[in-house]
DNA sequence: AGCACGCCGACT
DNA sequence: GTCGGCGTGCTC
């Protein structure tokens, strides 16, 4: 047996006295290929970044470790052996520094465990230009030291070199923008002799955090807490901790400690959020506890931003990442530390691509890395609960609210005994308490999770729905913009005049409310209020949403209307009072769930109201008062209401209690994708403890114009899915056209 | 993922 | 008779 120690293999080396060498692309193979090093490369180890030939074109990749640490069950199949003297030389190693055993272990797992190929996983490691030669220093200009005697001084001539005098060196574009004159002038006065080039060596945009630049002063429970977490640094090692704490507790100062104490200890900490919306914020307050900015990490970065920043995690100039879960990703060496705030949130699992749980693979990582990892929410997921009964994961309970802040009161509000107007969705009971609070000078929020003026468009005449062509699924009204919509694929067109099926006129009626149609209530409703919509089409990036979140924080508002975008963790110190218009609304589908998903949802919307002084009230407006949902957001008492989703779960093995892995068919043919599954079906396991429910078209049956079935094993927790499924695909070959796409634990079930 | 090879329709 | 459609299969 070859040597399968798994916590050195950079020691290992170079594979066989014959030169091969394994190297992973960033493409959908099943594993990596063999290429030979020749003599010029001798001494490449695994994690050096090559490139290699691959058929007549040459592809950048990783020199693979000659040996796998992962566990039997998760290997896939050996691929068949290309024979020495077939193989390709190694074209080239690139100047980088080379990838990390844990890396590269972190990749090979996600793999396995994702059934996906290692080399697209690995394409998320190198993904962002990262690998770009980092671009040459931009040439700034300043004075020249001695200027030359002879040189004609004209009123252009003479603006630029008073900008140029004040000593930091501008690049020409900005000299010339700010002494108002074109670049011709900067290039005459250079060849003058006037003007003298240096580099600009831009900033990092982050910088060494300091753990002791103002610590917080921590009392009761906030300091135990915080001594817990610092003490799980200190271990070194790999632990697993739920930080439970009420909005306002205080939960992301006190896990700042541990991130001080990690950076003192000389290591690397890795903060995942669900948004990068919420960076803004989070990066201030950063800011604010440590004096330095930290380093970003999102998909929208710029590339220099980007490059800068991959090689700053590599060599550990990067102390503390802050970033979505792709940062998972980055190549960090010195890892001390992994924080998955607002672990509940599903935004932590990328659906498409790779299909990974950002929570779940942090964990891994930081097993990998023999890191600490804490799990952090008001209202933990139910399968970081069950680990904690398990006793799989240490938990921390955070009480109260810090300060005199005290928890909102949570009521619902019985729409049948208070309905709106007529074509209207606020209560008159919710509409008064707005008028209550914004008379008092306090602000207000509405939130409804749906974009648009209407979910849904109606011929009057003929009972037509405006369906999306591509999709089984309404076109969504936005009116501000003139269109409907499809909220899945993004396919849209001008409302039309007339029924497309009867061709009444006017006949067609906007059904249900979205926030656009909040909106227009509430401005005629509360005609004096100052109103300001968070919807992520009305907010264009991070730096709008910062910008509109400052106005409320500044008074500038009065009331604010919603989707979930105002339910992250945003500070809204004068927010008293919450309506949620409909409460009911995600509770609707038959989803696994969609009882624990409205709880946080929801909650979490409820946690914007009354964090300062006064105290918050949040109404939830409701067709079923009653449902165990709004009673537990009432009392406030979701330990019991996890409890009893948890009992609802353990006898048929559903998750937690289970695993779940998902299966769906698609195809532009119908009968393509229904013939597919129905093999899938016919093919499906057969064995003590896994089950195999399907095949039955998939909710939204059509999206983006495939045609879609879903199949859906679940199987008892101490059962390892991945090689029943490989199995099980093996063996099911896709009729022409139709495409078979695995979702393990899947948290969406359209 | 690319990029070739390969086997059937409308053109110079 | 060829140019070219994209279906299938391979890349160490």
């Amino acid at each position: 047996m070859p040597d399968r120690n798994p916590t050195q293999p950079d020691l290992l080396p170079t594979p066989a006295g014959d030169g091969r060498v394994r190297v992973m692309l960033t493409l959908p193979f099943a594993g990596p290929l063999d290429y030979v090093l020749p003599p010029r490369l001798a001494g490449s180890r695994p994690g050096d970044i090559v490139t290699v030939p691959l058929g007549r074109r040459t592809e950048t990749g990783v020199i693979w470790d000659a040996t796998s640490c992962l566990p039997p069950e998760f290997t896939p199949p050996p691929q068949k052996d290309v024979p020495t003297s077939r193989l390709k030389p190694v074209a080239a190693r690139l100047d980088l520094p080379p990838l990390p055993a844990q890396l590269r272990q972190f990749v090979d797992w996600v793999a396995a465990y994702t059934l996906s190929p290692p080399g697209m996983v690995l394409a998320m490691a190198l993904r962002a230009n990262a690998l770009a030669p980092l671009p040459r220093p931009a040439t700034g200009w300043i004075t020249a030291p001695i200027p030359p005697a002879d040189l004609r001084l004209t009123p252009a001539r003479h603006k630029v070199l008073d900008t140029a005098s004040g000593g930091t060196p501008l690049t020409t574009t900005e000299l010339a923008r700010r002494a108002g004159v074109s670049a011709a002038v900067i290039k005459g006065l250079a060849q003058a002799g006037a003007l003298q080039a240096v580099e600009i060596t831009p900033p990092p945009p982050f910088a060494m955090p300091d753990p002791a630049h103002c610590p917080p002063v921590l009392e009761g429970a906030q300091a135990t807490v915080a001594t817990e977490l610092r003490a799980r640094v200190a271990e070194d090692g790999f632990s697993i901790t739920l930080l439970e704490g009420v909005t306002g507790s205080g939960k992301t100062e006190i896990y700042m400690e541990a991130i001080a104490a990690c950076v003192a200890a000389g290591r690397q900490a890795l903060v995942l959020l669900p948004e990068i919306a919420l960076s803004a914020q989070w990066t201030g307050r950063f800011d604010r506890r440590f004096g330095a900015q930290p380093a970003l990490w999102h998909s929208d970065l710029g590339a220099r931003v980007r490059r800068l920043t991959w090689r700053a995690v590599a060599d550990g100039t990067a102390r503390v990442v802050v970033g979505a879960r792709s940062a998972l990703f980055l190549p960090f060496d010195q890892l001390g530390l992994i924080i998955v705030d607002e672990e509940h949130e599903t935004a932590f699992k990328q659906e498409d691509g790779v299909t990974y749980h950002a929570r779940d693979m942090a964990v891994v990582r930081a097993r990998m890395s023999r890191a600490p990892v804490v799990l952090v929410s008001a209202t933990p997921s139910l399968e970081s609960l069950a680990n904690v009964g398990a006793g799989r994961y240490r938990h921390l309970k955070l009480g109260a609210r810090h300060g005199n802040a005290s928890m909102p009161d949570v009521e619902t509000l019985d729409m049948r005994a208070n309905p709106p107007g007529r074509g209207l969705f606020l209560s008159p009971v919710l509409t008064d308490a707005i008028n209550d609070a914004v008379g008092r000078g306090e602000q207000a929020m509405l939130f409804l999770n749906r974009r648009g003026y209407a979910p849904l468009t109606l011929c009057r005449t003929c009972g037509h729905r405006m369906q999306c062509p591509n999709c089984t699924a309404w076109l969504v009204e936005h009116r501000a913009r003139h269109i409907l919509t499809c909220h899945h694929c993004g396919y849209d067109e001008p409302i039309p005049q007339t029924c497309p099926q009867c061709a009444d006129a006017d006949s067609l009626t906007p059904i249900g409310p979205g926030v656009e149609r909040i909106t227009e209530e509430a401005r005629a409703t509360f005609p004096d209020a100052r109103i300001l919509v968070m919807a992520s089409d009305t907010l264009s990036g991070p730096a709008a949403t910062a910008a509109a979140v400052e106005r409320i924080a500044r008074r500038e508002v009065d009331l604010v209307i919603g989707t979930q975008i105002v339910a992250k963790g945003w500070h809204f110190p004068h927010l008293t009072l919450v309506g949620i218009v409909d409460a009911d609304l995600g509770l609707g589908g038959g989803d696994l769930r969609a009882s624990e998903r409205t709880v946080q949802l929801l909650h979490q919307v409820a946690g914007r109201a009354g964090r300062a002084e006064a105290p918050g009230r949040v109404l939830l407006q409701s067709y079923v008062p009653d449902h165990p949902v709004m009673q537990a957001l009432v009392s406030g008492d979701f330990a019991s209401f996890m409890q009893q989703e948890a009992e609802q779960r353990r006898p048929g093995f559903w998750p937690p209690y289970g695993r779940l892995a998902a299966v769906i068919v698609s195809a532009e043919m119908p009968d393509a994708a229904d013939m597919t599954a129905r093999a899938l079906g016919q093919n499906a396991p057969r064995m003590d403890g896994v089950q195999v429910l399907g095949p039955a078209p998939a909710p939204l049956a059509i999206l983006r114009g495939r045609h879609r079935f879903r199949l859906l094993l679940r199987a008892r927790r101490n059962i390892a899915v991945q090689p029943i499924m490989r199995e099980w695909l093996s063996r099911v070959k896709p009729e022409r056209g139709a495409r078979i796409d695995v979702d393990i634990d899947p948290v969406s079930f359209l």
